[in-house]
DNA sequence: TATATAATTTAGGCTTCCCTAAATAAAAAA
DNA sequence: TTTTTTATTTAGGGAAGCCTAAATTATATA
């Protein structure tokens, strides 16, 4: 069986599904393509690790192709469909990357190796479902760099009660514990998941908290059913 | 980088890694293998779509491997090297079929196609982690089988992420990611495994939880790693 | 500018995996 | 048992991807 319209786009409706390898030569062409320079045969040798004069033959499949624009001596760049494929390959590869590492836990080294040989195997159908199940909206591509740094520093982070935070530090807040009329309270302050705060000064019994909608204060027991990951 | 050891047994140790041909050649001929008997090339070109001359180098190339025992006009049968290549690649299979069609709800033969391809790719810690998230444990392969049955019974969309769960459903916690403190403290709060858990209420934001414990509020991020059965 | 050096490409070779066509062995039928 | 049919293998060819060595072009240096 053929899932067609691999790369979900006008312009590659009838584009075959390209090679491991010429995919990930896409890919490369991608990451070292800073500005709009040129990409060289020899970076492109340093980065996928093959020699110059196989990085030339594949290169210039790929200009058969259409996918990027080569010119003998003076390197490549992706057109829009070669761009297009580069930006399928690395979506794919974060959501996989993300999935194994968040989801399943997987060490990262691992992770990225096993989704860089994955990536050329997922379909549209799967990489969206991955994605709606790593919490994203499949439309908003945007919101998966930001998020995945967030998540990179993740790691570090410890998840405390407000109520052992350190004074003048800013946190976000994880999860609160309910307390009928008072979470009201505190979300009409932007005490909510998701958001920012910062404790400014707490002596053990009263903390004094700064958020987007203002300063006030909590006792301790209020203070430690709010969750903040700092 | 190299995840050596590939298919996990002493006699593979330094067995390199397998193309996909010689893989999918080896699950073929165990999917053929139904006695004791021998497999033909005839059969094996049918069911592999491949010409039987393809099917004779291919065969020649695996028996110079010792992973299968050929003889000339006489068919082939998977040696125990062999044999465990192929249960490696079928538990593979089966690990990815059912995480993609239980899980993210994907298409039963675009989930076998996937499955298919991505079952080359798969480590071994990979796939122990998805076979410890499917509810499975990895030593007892021999669960696999009766429990893909039950579970095939059931409807699609079983699990789901609490991002994507739906207002006022009630379901039951099958796993949490990440065993940070948050996920202690979750734990501490009748969010556990086994236990039942019902979302009140959410904007894909903020996400209004009851428990037997009480009740509380999560953000998107920390939902999105509960997941839970309905 | 002329020349040396570095980068790139071409040429030719190898392996894998696919093919077709021809040769050969096994099995079935007469 | 001999012949016919079927199955299998061998021979040879092609594309993709990799390589090394040699030729070529671009760039840096004198």
């Amino acid at each position: 069986m053929l899932f067609i319209r691999q790369y979900d786009s006008i312009a590659m409706a009838s584009m075959d599904a390209l090679s491991e390898s010429a995919e990930m030569m896409i890919k490369n062409i991608n990451q070292l393509a800073a500005d709009e320079k040129r990409v060289r045969t020899s970076d492109l040798a340093l980065k996928t690790e093959l020699k110059p004069a196989t990085v030339t033959e594949m290169i210039q499949r790929l200009g058969d192709l259409g996918l990027v624009d080569y010119e003998a001596y003076h390197g490549v760049h992706l057109t829009k469909q070669g761009q297009h494929v580069a930006d399928v390959i690395e979506h794919r590869f974060n959501i996989l990357e993300r999935f194994m590492t968040e989801i399943l836990g997987v060490d990262g080294d691992e992770a990225a190796d096993v989704a860089c040989r994955m990536e050329h195997v997922l379909t549209r159908d799967v990489e969206h479902k991955l994605t709606t199940f790593l919490g994203i909206d499949p439309q908003k591509e945007s919101e998966l760099f930001c998020h995945k740094i967030n998540i990179e520093e993740d790691t570090k982070h410890k998840y405390l009660p407000l109520s052992n935070f350190d004074e003048g530090k800013t946190g976000i807040v994880k999860l609160i514990f309910e307390d009928n009329e008072l979470s009201k309270i505190l979300r009409e302050k932007g005490v909510q998941p998701g958001n920012s705060l910062m404790l400014k000064k707490s002596n053990g019994k009263i903390y004094n908290v700064e958020t987007d909608e203002g300063n006030f204060s909590l006792d301790r027991e209020t203070a430690s059913k709010i969750i903040v990951q700092n």
